[in-house]
DNA sequence: GTCTTTACCTGTGGGC
DNA sequence: TGCCCACAGGTAAAGA
C-alpha cells in the first residue's frame, strides 16, 4: 500500500532506470488503467523521452519531451518493472511501455486500482485529486499556522481528514494510525477540537514521521516494493499498525483496533484519549 | 457546503 | 479439501 514515503522511493528507484528513454511502443491491456482515450495515449506517447520524474503527494509526474507529463497514481497495489522486452508476461501486468533500446517499463497492479493520466506539463490543477492536494509534509512547505486554520474548518474525526490529502498531503491509513499515537491524540477527536499542544505534536509528528519513513525507503505491509522489487525497512519502526493486541510502546495497555470511516484503526486506549479541547472525558 | 457510503478490484486467510 | 465471506485501503462519485 504505497503511501508517500513509499511513492518516493519508487520515484529514487525509476528516475535511474528510465531518464533518457524513449518510448517506441505502448501496449495497454487493461484499458480502464488509462484515463485518457486509448489511442490518444498511445499515439501522444510513442516518441517521447522520459526528461524527469516528480511526484506530488502519492502522485508521480512523469515529465516527458513535448512538454507532456504523465500523472500516475499506484492507489493500492500498483508498481513498475523493468524488464528485457522478451521476459514473459506476469500476471497482472496491465500497461507496457516499450523502449527504443530493447528494455520496457511494465505497470502492474493486481487489484487494477491505479490510474494513468497523459496531460499537458503545467496543467496539474486539472487533474481532480491533484489540484486539491494539501502540502507536502515537510517543514519547508508544512506550516503549523496553516494546518491549524484547516482542522478548524473540520467537524469530523482527525483520522478521516488526514487521509483525505486536502489538508496534508501524502499519509495513508499506516502513517496515520502511527502519527496519531505519536502525538497521543485518539482517532475519533474531531479535527477542530485539537488543543495547540496537540497541533503542535502532530504537526511535529507527520513531519518526522514522513523524513524517517523516507529515509528508510517505505513500509512494505503486503505487497510493496520498488522499481527493482525490493522491500522497504520501515514495517519494522512502526508502534500501532497492525500491533493489535501488543503492549503499546509508551505505557503497556493492550494496542485496539476499530474501524473509523471504515478503515482499520489501530490505536491505545490508554495513551489516545478522547478529549474536550485537551481535558479528558 | 459537509459528511457518509459505495464502487472499483483481487488475493488471502479464517471459519466451518 | 473446498466453499463462503470478511477484509485489505486510496480515491472518486453518489447519496444524505
Amino acid at each position: 500500500m504505497p503511501e508517500l514515503p513509499e511513492v518516493e522511493t519508487v520515484r529514487q528507484g525509476l528516475r535511474a532506470l528510465i531518464l533518457n528513454k524513449t518510448i517506441a511502443n505502448i501496449d495497454i491491456l487493461w484499458p480502464k488503467i488509462i484515463v485518457n482515450d486509448q489511442l490518444f495515449f498511445k499515439q501522444t506517447l510513442t516518441g517521447q523521452t522520459f526528461e524527469e520524474i516528480d511526484r506530488r503527494g502519492k502522485y508521480l509526474l512523469f515529465r516527458l519531451s513535448n512538454q507532456l507529463t504523465l500523472v500516475s497514481h499506484l492507489r493500492m497495489e500498483g508498481k513498475y518493472r523493468m524488464v528485457p522486452q522478451e521476459q514473459p508476461l506476469t500476471k497482472h501486468t496491465h500497461v507496457i511501455f516499450n523502449f527504443t533500446d530493447g528494455t520496457a517499463l511494465r505497470y502492474l497492479d493486481v487489484r487494477k486500482f491505479g490510474r494513468m493520466q497523459l496531460i499537458p506539463t503545467g496543467a496539474e490543477n486539472t487533474v481532480s485529486g491533484l489540484k486539491q492536494l494539501g502540502p507536502e509534509p515537510t517543514a519547508a512547505d508544512f506550516k503549523v499556522a496553516a494546518f491549524a486554520a484547516a482542522l478548524q474548518r473540520h467537524r469530523k474525526a482527525i483520522k478521516p481528514v488526514l487521509l483525505e490529502q486536502h489538508v496534508v498531503a501524502g499519509l495513508g491509513n499506516i502513517y496515520v494510525d502511527e502519527v496519531l499515537w505519536q502525538s497521543q491524540i485518539h482517532p475519533l477527536q474531531p479535527a477542530n477540537q485539537l488543543t495547540d499542544t496537540q497541533i503542535k505534536a502532530l504537526h511535529q509528528a507527520i513531519i518526522a514521521e514522513m523524513k524517517r519513513a523516507i529515509a528508510a525507503k517505505g513500509t512494505t505491509i503486503r505487497s510493496y516494493t520498488d522499481a527493482y522489487g525490493a522491500s522497504g525497512g520501515f514495517q519494522l519502526a512502526l508502534a500501532v499498525y497492525g500491533r493489535e493486541g501488543e503492549p503499546c510502546q509508551r505505557c503497556g495497555t493492550t494496542i485496539l483496533k476499530t474501524k473509523v470511516g471504515q478503515r482499520g484503526t489501530h490505536f491505545c486506549p490508554h495513551c489516545q484519549l478522547l478529549t474536550t479541547k485537551g481535558v479528558a472525558k
